[in-house]
DNA sequence: CGCAAATAAGAGTATATACACGTGTATCGT
DNA sequence: ACGATACACGTGTATATACTCTTATTTGCG
C-alpha cells in the first residue's frame, strides 16, 4: 500500500531474453517478499520473523547453529535474525547443557505472534498457490534443491 | 570454498511438504546467489553489482530512479546500493540538467570491471541453464512476472 | 509572476545476509 | 591428566533491502 518513498513508481520493464537466472530469482524473491510482508503485517511479524518463530516452535529448545541448518542460512546469519524477535520478546536464549551452545525458545508471546499471524500467512500462502498453480511451484522447489546442492560443492 | 564461519556445514534439510513458497524462493535465491558470488569472486564483483554495472552501461547516462525501475528496486536501495561501486570507482554521478537528478555513468576503470567479470558470468550462466533446463528457466520467468504483479497491485 | 503540488534524491533507521576473527568450551588421543 | 583439535557462538564489518522523513528543485495553476 505505500512502497517507493515519495517516487511514484512505474510500470516493471520488458523481460529481457537471456536476463540472468540469478537476478531474476532475487527479483522474485523480493516481490513475493513483499506481498507475504503486505499480508501479515497487522501481526507486526514479516514473513523471514514468522517463519524463523515457526521453526523453532517446531523444535525447541534448539541451538542456534540448528536452527541455521533448518533454514539454510549461515550460523551468524541465524544470530542477527533472532536478535529482532528476543527485543520484541518473542524469543528466549537460555544456556544449554554443553555451554558452548544457547538453547532458543519460544515465549508465550511469540506462541500468541504465531497464532495471530497463522491465518494471515496461511490466506496468502493459499493465495500464492492459486496463483503460481502446482507444477510451477514443483519446479521452483526442484529449482532450490538444485541451487542448494550447488552452492553446498563450494563449502 | 569457505563459508560458515568455523562451524561445520551438514546436509540440507529434508524437503518439508507445504513449506512457504516465500522461503522457499528466498532460500533459493541465497543459494544461487552464492553459486554466482564466487562464480565472480576473482573480479572482484558480486552478481548484484555485475548486473547494476551492466545495466548502467546498458542506459547511461541514467538518473537514479530510472535504475531503480530498471532492477525493480526501491529507488532508496538503489543509492545504497550504487556507493560501494562508487567507491571503488567504476560509476560516478553527476548532476543533471534537471538539477534534482543525478546522472549515474560507469568510469573507464568501471567498463574494464565489467570486461573482466563477463566471461566469469557468462560461464555460470551457462552451467545455471544446463543444470536447471529451460522449463524450470521459463517458469521462474513466469513466477517472477505473476510476483512482481502481485506487489504491484499493493503499490 | 508566485506559490502549491509534484518530483528526485539524501539521511536515518531497521532487517537480512554473510565473511573474518576472536573466545570460551568440549573431546579425544596419548 | 593434559594438550591439540574441534566446535558453538559473539562481534566487527560490509552489502542488500526497504520505509520514513527531510530537502532541493521543477512544474503547473491562478
Amino acid at each position: 500500500m505505500k512502497r517507493s518513498t515519495t517516487n511514484e513508481v512505474r510500470a516493471a520493464p520488458a523481460p529481457v531474453a537471456g536476463e540472468c537466472v540469478c537476478v531474476t530469482l532475487r527479483r522474485a524473491a523480493r516481490a513475493l517478499s513483499q506481498v507475504y510482508d503486505e499480508a501479515l503485517a497487522s501481526s507486526g511479524l514479516r514473513i523471514t520473523q514468522f517463519s524463523l518463530l515457526r521453526g523453532i516452535a517446531r523444535l525447541e529448545p534448539v541451538s542456534i547453529g540448528d536452527l541455521a541448518q533448518m533454514q539454510v542460512l549461515d550460523r551468524t546469519t541465524m544470530s542477527r535474525n533472532l536478535a529482532p524477535l528476543e527485543r520484541a520478546g518473542l524469543v528466549r536464549q537460555a544456556p544449554g547443557d554443553d555451554r558452548r551452545t544457547s538453547q532458543v525458545q519460544v515465549t508465550p508471546a511469540g506462541h500468541a505472534a504465531i497464532a495471530r499471524a497463522l491465518p494471515l500467512w496461511r490466506k496468502a500462502q493459499r493465495r500464492i498457490r492459486q496463483e503460481f498453480g502446482d507444477a510451477s511451484l514443483g519446479q521452483l522447489r526442484a529449482l532450490n534443491a538444485k541451487a542448494e546442492a550447488l552452492a553446498e560443492q563450494m563449502r
